[in-house]
RNA sequence: GGAGGGAUGGGUGAGUGGUUAAAACCGCCAGACUGUAAAUCUGGUCGCUUAGCGUACACAGGUUCGAAUCCUGUUCCCUCCA
Protein backbone atom coordinates (compact mmCIF):
# COMPACT_ATOMS: atom_id res chain seq x y z
CA UNK A 1 0.00 0.00 0.00
CA UNK A 2 1.47 3.56 -0.64
CA UNK A 3 1.21 5.75 2.13
CA UNK A 4 1.37 9.54 1.50
CA UNK A 5 4.24 10.82 3.67
CA UNK A 6 3.07 12.17 7.02
CA UNK A 7 5.46 14.39 8.94
CA UNK A 8 4.24 15.39 12.35
CA UNK A 9 6.86 18.67 13.05
CA UNK A 10 5.16 19.03 16.43
CA UNK A 11 2.81 17.62 19.19
CA UNK A 12 1.65 19.06 21.93
CA UNK A 13 -0.15 16.54 24.36
CA UNK A 14 -1.69 14.06 21.88
CA UNK A 15 -2.85 17.10 19.67
CA UNK A 16 -0.39 17.06 16.77
CA UNK A 17 0.60 19.21 13.69
CA UNK A 18 2.21 17.77 10.53
CA UNK A 19 1.76 17.88 6.64
CA UNK A 20 0.05 14.80 4.87
CA UNK A 21 2.09 15.16 1.02
CA UNK A 22 0.07 14.27 -1.92
CA UNK A 23 0.91 14.25 -5.61
CA UNK A 24 -1.73 16.84 -5.83
CA UNK A 25 -0.45 18.89 -3.32
CA UNK A 26 -0.11 18.96 0.64
CA UNK A 27 -2.62 18.90 3.59
CA UNK A 28 -1.80 20.85 6.52
CA UNK A 29 -3.20 18.81 9.39
CA UNK A 30 -5.15 18.96 11.38
CA UNK A 31 -6.86 18.98 8.18
CA UNK A 32 -10.53 20.25 8.01
CA UNK A 33 -12.28 18.68 4.75
CA UNK A 34 -14.89 20.87 3.19
CA UNK A 35 -17.64 18.49 1.65
CA UNK A 36 -18.08 18.21 -1.96
CA UNK A 37 -21.31 15.42 -2.32
CA UNK A 38 -21.85 15.77 -5.61
CA UNK A 39 -19.08 17.72 -7.13
CA UNK A 40 -19.72 21.04 -5.98
CA UNK A 41 -19.35 22.49 -1.97
CA UNK A 42 -22.27 23.54 -2.24
CA UNK A 43 -22.78 27.30 -2.82
CA UNK A 44 -19.45 27.91 -3.05
CA UNK A 45 -16.76 28.51 -6.44
CA UNK A 46 -14.14 26.06 -5.91
CA UNK A 47 -11.86 29.33 -5.63
CA UNK A 48 -13.65 30.47 -2.70
CA UNK A 49 -12.93 27.30 -1.17
CA UNK A 50 -8.75 27.35 -2.18
CA UNK A 51 -9.15 31.03 -0.73
CA UNK A 52 -10.52 29.53 2.48
CA UNK A 53 -7.16 27.86 3.09
CA UNK A 54 -9.13 24.56 2.12
CA UNK A 55 -6.25 22.01 1.06
CA UNK A 56 -8.72 19.04 0.24
CA UNK A 57 -12.05 18.41 -0.40
CA UNK A 58 -14.54 15.48 -0.55
CA UNK A 59 -16.59 14.04 -3.14
CA UNK A 60 -18.76 11.12 -2.78
CA UNK A 61 -19.00 7.65 -4.70
CA UNK A 62 -23.04 6.98 -4.12
CA UNK A 63 -24.30 10.43 -5.03
CA UNK A 64 -21.76 10.80 -8.21
CA UNK A 65 -22.47 7.02 -9.39
CA UNK A 66 -26.18 8.37 -9.41
CA UNK A 67 -25.34 11.11 -11.17
CA UNK A 68 -23.63 12.54 -13.81
CA UNK A 69 -22.36 8.45 -13.47
CA UNK A 70 -18.84 7.26 -12.60
CA UNK A 71 -18.11 6.69 -15.87
CA UNK A 72 -18.93 9.83 -17.60
CA UNK A 73 -17.11 11.94 -14.76
CA UNK A 74 -14.52 9.86 -16.25
CA UNK A 75 -14.88 10.29 -19.69
CA UNK A 76 -15.03 14.34 -18.58
CA UNK A 77 -11.56 13.70 -17.49
CA UNK A 78 -11.84 12.79 -13.53
CA UNK A 79 -13.16 14.38 -10.75
CA UNK A 80 -10.61 17.04 -10.27
CA UNK A 81 -10.94 18.37 -13.77
CA UNK A 82 -14.94 18.00 -14.34
CA UNK A 83 -15.07 20.01 -10.54
CA UNK A 84 -12.51 22.42 -11.09
CA UNK A 85 -10.54 21.67 -7.63
CA UNK A 86 -7.00 20.98 -8.28
CA UNK A 87 -5.97 19.47 -5.45
CA UNK A 88 -6.06 16.72 -3.29
CA UNK A 89 -9.75 15.34 -3.56
CA UNK A 90 -10.85 12.16 -1.11
CA UNK A 91 -14.18 10.32 -1.92
CA UNK A 92 -16.50 8.93 0.55
CA UNK A 93 -16.91 5.29 -0.39
CA UNK A 94 -21.07 5.15 -0.27
CA UNK A 95 -20.31 3.47 3.64
CA UNK A 96 -22.28 6.79 5.05
CA UNK A 97 -25.05 6.13 2.98
CA UNK A 98 -25.83 2.44 3.77
CA UNK A 99 -26.82 4.37 6.89
CA UNK A 100 -28.25 7.52 6.08
CA UNK A 101 -30.28 6.11 2.91
CA UNK A 102 -31.01 2.64 5.06
CA UNK A 103 -34.59 2.88 3.38
CA UNK A 104 -33.02 2.31 0.55
CA UNK A 105 -30.56 -0.47 0.52
CA UNK A 106 -30.49 -3.87 0.96
CA UNK A 107 -27.23 -5.23 2.24
CA UNK A 108 -25.55 -8.65 2.01
CA UNK A 109 -22.31 -10.03 2.52
CA UNK A 110 -21.40 -9.18 -0.43
CA UNK A 111 -22.12 -5.57 -0.54
CA UNK A 112 -25.26 -3.03 -0.78
CA UNK A 113 -28.34 -2.44 -3.23
CA UNK A 114 -29.57 0.83 -3.47
CA UNK A 115 -32.85 2.01 -4.89
CA UNK A 116 -32.08 5.28 -5.84
CA UNK A 117 -33.36 8.72 -4.23
CA UNK A 118 -33.48 10.06 -7.29
CA UNK A 119 -35.10 7.80 -9.94
CA UNK A 120 -35.60 4.67 -7.57
CA UNK A 121 -33.17 2.76 -10.55
CA UNK A 122 -30.85 -0.03 -8.86
CA UNK A 123 -27.23 0.38 -8.23
CA UNK A 124 -25.06 -2.20 -6.67
CA UNK A 125 -21.98 -1.55 -4.56
CA UNK A 126 -19.52 -3.82 -3.45
CA UNK A 127 -16.30 -3.21 -2.18
CA UNK A 128 -14.36 -3.61 -5.78
CA UNK A 129 -16.84 -1.41 -7.50
CA UNK A 130 -16.61 1.74 -5.11
CA UNK A 131 -12.89 1.16 -5.25
CA UNK A 132 -13.35 1.35 -8.84
CA UNK A 133 -15.53 4.52 -8.79
CA UNK A 134 -12.91 6.11 -6.40
CA UNK A 135 -9.67 5.64 -7.44
CA UNK A 136 -10.45 4.61 -11.15
CA UNK A 137 -12.90 6.57 -12.67
CA UNK A 138 -13.46 9.71 -10.12
CA UNK A 139 -9.90 9.47 -9.77
CA UNK A 140 -9.80 10.17 -6.08
CA UNK A 141 -6.35 10.97 -4.31
CA UNK A 142 -7.95 9.39 -0.88
CA UNK A 143 -9.96 6.57 -1.20
CA UNK A 144 -12.25 5.28 1.82
CA UNK A 145 -12.90 1.98 2.00
CA UNK A 146 -16.58 0.27 1.90
CA UNK A 147 -17.87 -0.13 5.23
CA UNK A 148 -21.30 0.01 7.28
CA UNK A 149 -21.63 2.87 8.97
CA UNK A 150 -23.10 1.06 12.12
CA UNK A 151 -26.20 2.52 13.80
CA UNK A 152 -26.44 4.22 17.17
CA UNK A 153 -27.38 3.25 19.52
CA UNK A 154 -27.04 -0.71 18.47
CA UNK A 155 -26.20 -3.99 20.37
CA UNK A 156 -23.17 -5.00 21.18
CA UNK A 157 -24.18 -8.22 18.93
CA UNK A 158 -25.08 -5.80 16.40
CA UNK A 159 -22.24 -3.78 16.40
CA UNK A 160 -19.63 -7.24 16.10
CA UNK A 161 -21.35 -8.30 13.28
CA UNK A 162 -21.28 -4.62 11.83
CA UNK A 163 -17.90 -4.10 12.57
CA UNK A 164 -16.71 -7.59 11.10
CA UNK A 165 -18.19 -6.95 7.62
CA UNK A 166 -16.09 -3.87 7.55
CA UNK A 167 -13.17 -5.45 8.48
CA UNK A 168 -13.83 -8.07 5.49
CA UNK A 169 -15.35 -5.12 3.23
CA UNK A 170 -11.78 -3.70 3.91
CA UNK A 171 -10.06 -6.59 2.79
CA UNK A 172 -11.33 -6.86 -0.09
CA UNK A 173 -10.97 -2.71 -0.84
CA UNK A 174 -7.25 -3.04 -0.39
CA UNK A 175 -7.09 -6.29 -2.81
CA UNK A 176 -9.08 -4.41 -5.33
CA UNK A 177 -7.14 -1.43 -4.72
CA UNK A 178 -3.98 -3.07 -5.20
CA UNK A 179 -0.51 -1.13 -5.83
CA UNK A 180 -1.01 2.79 -6.63
CA UNK A 181 2.10 5.02 -7.10
CA UNK A 182 -0.28 8.45 -6.56
CA UNK A 183 -3.18 6.91 -4.88
CA UNK A 184 -3.95 5.77 -1.10
CA UNK A 185 -6.79 3.72 0.31
CA UNK A 186 -7.53 4.21 4.33
CA UNK A 187 -9.52 1.88 6.61
CA UNK A 188 -12.33 2.48 8.75
CA UNK A 189 -12.41 2.06 12.38
CA UNK A 190 -16.24 0.66 13.37
CA UNK A 191 -17.38 -1.04 17.20
CA UNK A 192 -19.76 1.89 17.78
CA UNK A 193 -19.38 2.79 21.63
CA UNK A 194 -18.17 -0.66 22.89
CA UNK A 195 -14.53 -0.62 24.06
CA UNK A 196 -13.54 -4.06 22.75
CA UNK A 197 -15.11 -3.85 19.61
CA UNK A 198 -13.49 -0.63 19.03
CA UNK A 199 -10.39 -2.47 20.25
CA UNK A 200 -11.14 -5.41 17.47
CA UNK A 201 -12.11 -3.40 14.92
CA UNK A 202 -8.99 -0.58 14.94
CA UNK A 203 -6.74 -3.77 15.09
CA UNK A 204 -7.90 -5.20 12.56
CA UNK A 205 -7.81 -2.18 10.60
CA UNK A 206 -4.37 -1.29 11.35
CA UNK A 207 -3.04 -4.82 10.36
CA UNK A 208 -4.53 -5.04 6.86
CA UNK A 209 -2.10 -1.97 6.17
CA UNK A 210 -4.30 1.10 5.11
CA UNK A 211 -2.99 4.16 4.18
CA UNK A 212 -4.74 5.81 6.78
CA UNK A 213 -7.14 5.30 9.18
CA UNK A 214 -11.05 6.46 9.77
CA UNK A 215 -13.07 6.45 12.95
CA UNK A 216 -16.62 5.65 11.30
CA UNK A 217 -19.83 5.05 13.22
CA UNK A 218 -19.37 8.63 14.94
CA UNK A 219 -21.76 11.80 15.13
CA UNK A 220 -24.82 9.48 14.59
CA UNK A 221 -26.48 10.72 17.80
CA UNK A 222 -24.25 9.32 20.06
CA UNK A 223 -23.67 13.50 21.56
CA UNK A 224 -20.33 14.92 22.41
CA UNK A 225 -19.39 12.98 24.95
CA UNK A 226 -19.52 9.43 23.69
CA UNK A 227 -18.07 10.62 20.82
CA UNK A 228 -15.25 11.49 22.88
CA UNK A 229 -14.89 8.63 25.03
CA UNK A 230 -15.27 6.53 21.62
CA UNK A 231 -12.04 8.16 20.22
CA UNK A 232 -10.39 7.91 23.38
CA UNK A 233 -10.69 4.32 23.51
CA UNK A 234 -9.38 3.90 19.95
CA UNK A 235 -6.72 5.94 19.61
CA UNK A 236 -4.46 3.63 21.92
CA UNK A 237 -4.90 0.81 18.95
CA UNK A 238 -3.76 3.24 16.13
CA UNK A 239 0.08 3.65 15.46
CA UNK A 240 1.53 7.13 15.11
CA UNK A 241 3.07 7.41 12.00
CA UNK A 242 -0.33 7.15 9.97
CA UNK A 243 -3.01 9.65 9.38
CA UNK A 244 -6.08 9.16 11.84
CA UNK A 245 -9.40 10.74 10.39
CA UNK A 246 -12.73 11.19 12.20
CA UNK A 247 -15.93 10.86 9.47
CA UNK A 248 -18.58 13.18 9.43
CA UNK A 249 -17.25 15.73 12.46
CA UNK A 250 -18.17 18.58 13.71
CA UNK A 251 -18.75 21.24 15.32
CA UNK A 252 -16.19 23.45 16.85
CA UNK A 253 -16.01 21.62 19.87
CA UNK A 254 -16.13 18.63 18.54
CA UNK A 255 -12.74 19.78 16.56
CA UNK A 256 -10.88 21.00 19.32
CA UNK A 257 -11.84 18.17 21.35
CA UNK A 258 -10.83 15.31 18.97
CA UNK A 259 -7.65 17.41 17.92
CA UNK A 260 -7.28 16.87 21.82
CA UNK A 261 -7.01 13.06 21.33
CA UNK A 262 -5.08 12.91 18.60
CA UNK A 263 -6.94 13.06 15.56
CA UNK A 264 -5.75 14.86 12.06
CA UNK A 265 -8.32 14.75 9.65
CA UNK A 266 -11.90 15.90 9.59
CA UNK A 267 -14.61 16.49 7.42
CA UNK A 268 -18.24 18.14 7.89
CA UNK A 269 -20.92 19.05 5.87
CA UNK A 270 -21.98 21.42 8.67
CA UNK A 271 -20.00 24.71 7.68
CA UNK A 272 -22.15 24.46 4.50
CA UNK A 273 -25.52 23.01 5.50
CA UNK A 274 -25.69 25.52 8.30
CA UNK A 275 -24.69 28.07 6.52
CA UNK A 276 -27.57 27.51 3.72
CA UNK A 277 -29.91 27.39 6.81
CA UNK A 278 -29.12 30.45 8.13
CA UNK A 279 -26.45 29.51 11.19
CA UNK A 280 -22.85 31.55 11.29
CA UNK A 281 -20.38 30.12 13.74
CA UNK A 282 -18.37 32.55 14.96
CA UNK A 283 -15.39 32.94 18.16
CA UNK A 284 -18.14 33.70 20.25
CA UNK A 285 -20.36 30.96 19.21
CA UNK A 286 -22.86 30.18 16.88
CA UNK A 287 -25.39 32.73 15.72
CA UNK A 288 -29.01 32.84 13.97
CA UNK A 289 -28.32 35.10 11.25
CA UNK A 290 -32.23 35.70 11.07
CA UNK A 291 -33.00 36.68 14.41
CA UNK A 292 -34.80 39.40 14.82
CA UNK A 293 -32.11 40.98 16.46
CA UNK A 294 -29.61 41.10 13.66
CA UNK A 295 -32.33 43.32 11.55
CA UNK A 296 -30.64 46.47 12.33
CA UNK A 297 -27.05 44.81 13.60
CA UNK A 298 -24.46 46.93 11.17
CA UNK A 299 -21.58 44.98 12.35
CA UNK A 300 -20.07 42.20 10.28
CA UNK A 301 -20.34 38.73 10.87
CA UNK A 302 -16.55 38.29 12.75
CA UNK A 303 -14.36 40.70 11.31
CA UNK A 304 -12.09 38.22 13.07
CA UNK A 305 -11.69 35.82 9.44
CA UNK A 306 -10.03 36.69 6.91
CA UNK A 307 -12.78 36.35 4.48
CA UNK A 308 -15.04 38.89 2.82
CA UNK A 309 -18.02 37.25 3.25
CA UNK A 310 -17.39 37.68 7.47
CA UNK A 311 -16.01 40.95 7.26
CA UNK A 312 -17.66 42.99 4.38
CA UNK A 313 -21.24 42.52 4.71
CA UNK A 314 -23.34 43.39 7.35
CA UNK A 315 -25.32 41.09 9.60
CA UNK A 316 -28.01 43.32 8.78
CA UNK A 317 -27.87 42.90 5.41
CA UNK A 318 -27.35 39.08 5.40
CA UNK A 319 -30.50 39.13 8.07
CA UNK A 320 -32.28 40.76 4.89
CA UNK A 321 -31.11 38.20 2.63
CA UNK A 322 -32.14 35.24 4.50
CA UNK A 323 -35.25 36.82 4.88
CA UNK A 324 -35.99 37.95 1.27
CA UNK A 325 -35.32 34.23 0.50
CA UNK A 326 -32.20 36.11 -1.42
CA UNK A 327 -29.63 33.08 -3.01
CA UNK A 328 -26.73 35.01 -2.04
CA UNK A 329 -27.77 34.70 2.12
CA UNK A 330 -26.72 30.95 1.96
CA UNK A 331 -24.03 31.63 -0.18
CA UNK A 332 -22.38 34.62 2.07
CA UNK A 333 -22.82 32.38 5.01
CA UNK A 334 -21.72 29.21 3.58
CA UNK A 335 -18.30 31.22 2.55
CA UNK A 336 -18.12 32.63 5.94
CA UNK A 337 -18.46 29.37 7.87
CA UNK A 338 -16.25 27.53 5.60
CA UNK A 339 -13.58 29.98 6.23
CA UNK A 340 -14.38 30.18 9.96
CA UNK A 341 -13.74 26.32 10.43
CA UNK A 342 -10.31 26.97 8.22
CA UNK A 343 -9.47 29.62 10.46
CA UNK A 344 -10.31 27.37 13.67
CA UNK A 345 -8.09 25.09 12.31
CA UNK A 346 -5.16 27.19 11.58
CA UNK A 347 -5.11 28.26 14.88
CA UNK A 348 -5.19 24.95 16.27
CA UNK A 349 -2.09 24.10 14.27
CA UNK A 350 -0.38 27.44 14.96
CA UNK A 351 -1.38 26.71 19.06
CA UNK A 352 0.34 23.41 18.80
CA UNK A 353 3.46 23.93 17.02
CA UNK A 354 3.63 27.21 19.71
CA UNK A 355 2.69 24.41 22.44
CA UNK A 356 0.18 26.23 23.76
CA UNK A 357 -2.51 24.20 22.35
CA UNK A 358 -3.98 23.39 25.86
CA UNK A 359 -4.93 27.01 26.42
CA UNK A 360 -6.23 27.71 23.55
CA UNK A 361 -8.61 24.34 24.27
CA UNK A 362 -9.41 25.15 27.62
CA UNK A 363 -10.56 28.76 26.49
CA UNK A 364 -12.31 27.60 23.77
CA UNK A 365 -14.00 24.50 24.94
CA UNK A 366 -15.55 26.50 28.28
CA UNK A 367 -16.76 29.23 25.37
CA UNK A 368 -18.22 26.63 23.76
CA UNK A 369 -19.36 24.56 26.22
CA UNK A 370 -23.11 24.98 25.46
CA UNK A 371 -22.90 23.94 21.78
CA UNK A 372 -21.85 20.33 22.98
CA UNK A 373 -24.20 17.60 20.82
CA UNK A 374 -26.60 15.62 23.63
CA UNK A 375 -26.65 12.22 22.64
CA UNK A 376 -30.33 11.54 20.87
CA UNK A 377 -33.23 11.26 23.01
CA UNK A 378 -33.61 7.31 22.38
CA UNK A 379 -37.19 7.85 22.66
C1' G B 1 -79.76 54.72 -12.33
C1' G B 2 -80.26 48.99 -12.95
C1' A B 3 -78.51 43.77 -12.02
C1' G B 4 -75.36 40.69 -9.53
C1' G B 5 -71.15 39.28 -6.29
C1' G B 6 -68.42 40.08 -1.87
C1' A B 7 -66.54 41.71 3.32
C1' U B 8 -63.28 35.63 7.90
C1' G B 9 -57.37 36.03 12.61
C1' G B 10 -50.78 40.34 10.12
C1' G B 11 -51.75 38.68 4.42
C1' U B 12 -54.11 35.27 0.68
C1' G B 13 -58.12 32.23 1.62
C1' A B 14 -61.25 27.48 3.31
C1' G B 15 -65.58 27.12 5.98
C1' U B 16 -73.04 27.83 4.50
C1' G B 17 -76.74 26.09 11.93
C1' G B 18 -73.72 22.64 16.88
C1' U B 19 -67.71 18.07 16.33
C1' U B 20 -64.96 26.12 14.84
C1' A B 21 -60.50 29.89 18.76
C1' A B 22 -61.89 28.86 13.06
C1' A B 23 -58.33 24.39 7.39
C1' A B 24 -54.25 25.39 4.25
C1' C B 25 -50.49 28.44 2.55
C1' C B 26 -47.64 32.91 3.44
C1' G B 27 -45.72 36.22 7.00
C1' C B 28 -43.83 36.66 11.88
C1' C B 29 -41.09 34.46 16.47
C1' A B 30 -37.84 30.68 17.87
C1' G B 31 -35.25 25.88 17.59
C1' A B 32 -32.58 21.95 15.05
C1' C B 33 -28.80 20.66 11.58
C1' U B 34 -22.13 16.52 12.34
C1' G B 35 -18.49 10.68 6.18
C1' U B 36 -25.35 16.03 2.50
C1' A B 37 -32.39 12.34 -0.21
C1' A B 38 -31.59 19.03 3.59
C1' A B 39 -31.60 26.73 -0.18
C1' U B 40 -34.27 21.64 4.73
C1' C B 41 -36.98 20.14 8.97
C1' U B 42 -39.58 21.07 13.83
C1' G B 43 -42.37 24.02 17.26
C1' G B 44 -45.04 28.55 18.39
C1' U B 45 -48.12 32.57 16.52
C1' C B 46 -56.13 36.42 20.02
C1' G B 47 -55.89 37.49 25.49
C1' C B 48 -55.87 35.65 30.49
C1' U B 49 -55.18 33.94 36.88
C1' U B 50 -54.57 28.19 30.60
C1' A B 51 -57.67 20.39 32.38
C1' G B 52 -60.72 26.51 32.31
C1' C B 53 -62.46 31.43 31.09
C1' G B 54 -63.05 35.83 28.06
C1' U B 55 -63.33 38.02 23.56
C1' A B 56 -63.61 37.01 17.88
C1' C B 57 -65.53 36.04 11.31
C1' A B 58 -67.32 44.64 8.40
C1' C B 59 -71.15 47.31 11.80
C1' A B 60 -76.15 47.24 14.31
C1' G B 61 -80.28 44.45 15.30
C1' G B 62 -83.11 39.76 14.87
C1' U B 63 -84.40 34.23 14.44
C1' U B 64 -82.68 29.85 17.28
C1' C B 65 -81.47 25.78 22.92
C1' G B 66 -77.18 27.10 19.67
C1' A B 67 -75.00 31.78 14.34
C1' A B 68 -68.79 33.06 10.78
C1' U B 69 -72.89 30.28 8.70
C1' C B 70 -80.17 32.08 8.38
C1' C B 71 -83.15 37.12 8.27
C1' U B 72 -83.33 42.80 8.30
C1' G B 73 -80.87 47.35 8.02
C1' U B 74 -76.22 50.19 7.53
C1' U B 75 -71.23 51.00 5.62
C1' C B 76 -67.55 49.76 2.21
C1' C B 77 -65.54 46.99 -2.14
C1' C B 78 -65.88 44.45 -7.04
C1' U B 79 -68.17 43.04 -11.87
C1' C B 80 -71.64 43.82 -15.72
C1' C B 81 -75.63 46.83 -18.06
C1' A B 82 -77.37 51.91 -19.00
Amino acid sequence: MTTFPFKISAQDGKARTGTLETPRGDIRTPAFMPVGTAATVKALYMDQVEQTGADIILGNTYHLMLRPGAERVHKLGGLHKFSGWSGPMLTDSGGFQVWSLAQLRKMDSDGVTFRSHIDGSTHRLTPARSIEIQADLLGADISMQLDECTDFPCTHEQAEASLKLSLDWGQRSLDAFGDRDAQTLFGIVQGSNFPDLREQSAKGVVGQGFGGIALGGLAVGEGHEQMCATIDMTMPHLPDHLPRYVMGVGKPIDLVESVARGVDMFDCVLPTRSGRHGQAWTWDGPINIKNAKFAEDTSPIDEAINCPASQNYSRAYIHHLFKAGEYLGPMLLSWHNTAFFQALMAEIRTHIAAGSFEDLRSQLSARWEGTKSKARDPA
